[in-house]
DNA sequence: ACATAATAGTTCAAACATGAACAAACTGCA
DNA sequence: TGCAGTTTGTTCATGTTTGAACTATTATGT
């Protein structure tokens, strides 16, 4: 009864689990070619999607949002608020707390960096009937779901 | 015809990505937390598992089939070899290149590692029928291939 | 055969992310 | 009120990944 006999490769759910990985590299890595003229990279511009959806977020809640650390929300901010994309104003009954919101800078630049990323899952999902696409977001949705409540 | 008035959230194409996104985030650190009993981290599951597909594979290209730079595995090799994971050979015919093994050590510890993770991809791919699962596969292959003509 | 180009691997500095330790601010309960 | 415990954001040391420059070796074209 060795386990590698049976190779995990042989295994349908592996395999294509790995086929996950790979096509989520490769859109990654598609992703920030694609962003990089406009200076920004795939962090960056996530963060500035959940300001521009979620005005007034506070540092911990993007950090909790981006799956990242705090310190590392630390570390990005000065960099966007120096390029004007956003500001950090102190809670007014909360003197801990830091909100954030996009600038007018900072909306006319997502509104770039989302026609390339819309541009690009576009293309990429029409590989795929909108049925089949709908089928696998939901099964992903499955998934997270499943691992949150562990 | 701004086009954040039609918001790409509300794009099921969009939506649906973002939930790979997420699966894909969920997994990675369930796998990473699992794996960490023994020792080793999954860019390191990786390389052992390549290895024992491949034998003799070179250090190139092991880089390029894990989508990370050259240099990278130049740093981390060191750590696995004096763990006595692997070895390396020089390739007879040319000087340059390093041939990559699996040890006895490497092949154990691998398989105990892969035990762990088909464990774990079994319970998650377990959200969705054979079907379903086999069909997001298929998407999945299908945009590797297409960002790789690219 | 020889010059040129390409390739494998290494080194190194810089970019990036992480977690532990910390200070300041808040909460809640005696 | 006041004290213990929690939360927010920052700092810092550490570890990881990257890409460019480099050496050594091999391939190619004339």
């Amino acid at each position: 009864m060795n386990k590698l006999q049976e190779q995990p490769w042989d295994n349908p759910r592996f395999r294509n689990w790995i086929a996950v990985i790979r096509a989520e590299k490769a859109i990654v890595r598609e992703l920030s070619r694609a962003l990089a003229p406009l200076g920004i990279k795939i962090v960056q511009l996530d963060i500035l999607m959940n300001l521009h959806r979620h005005p007034g977020m506070s540092q911990h809640e993007l950090a909790r949002r981006l799956l990242v650390g705090r310190s590392n929300i630390t570390m990005l901010l000065p960099q966007l608020e120096t390029d004007g994309l956003l500001r950090r104003e102190g809670d007014a009954k909360d003197k801990r707390v830091m909100r954030l919101f996009l600038t007018a800078d900072g909306e006319a630049l997502l509104a770039q960096a989302l026609e390339i990323y819309t541009g690009l899952i576009d293309r990429v999902m029409a590989q795929s009937t909108p049925a089949e696409c709908d089928a696998m977001g939901e099964q992903m949705r499955r998934i997270s779901e499943m691992l949150k409540e562990e």
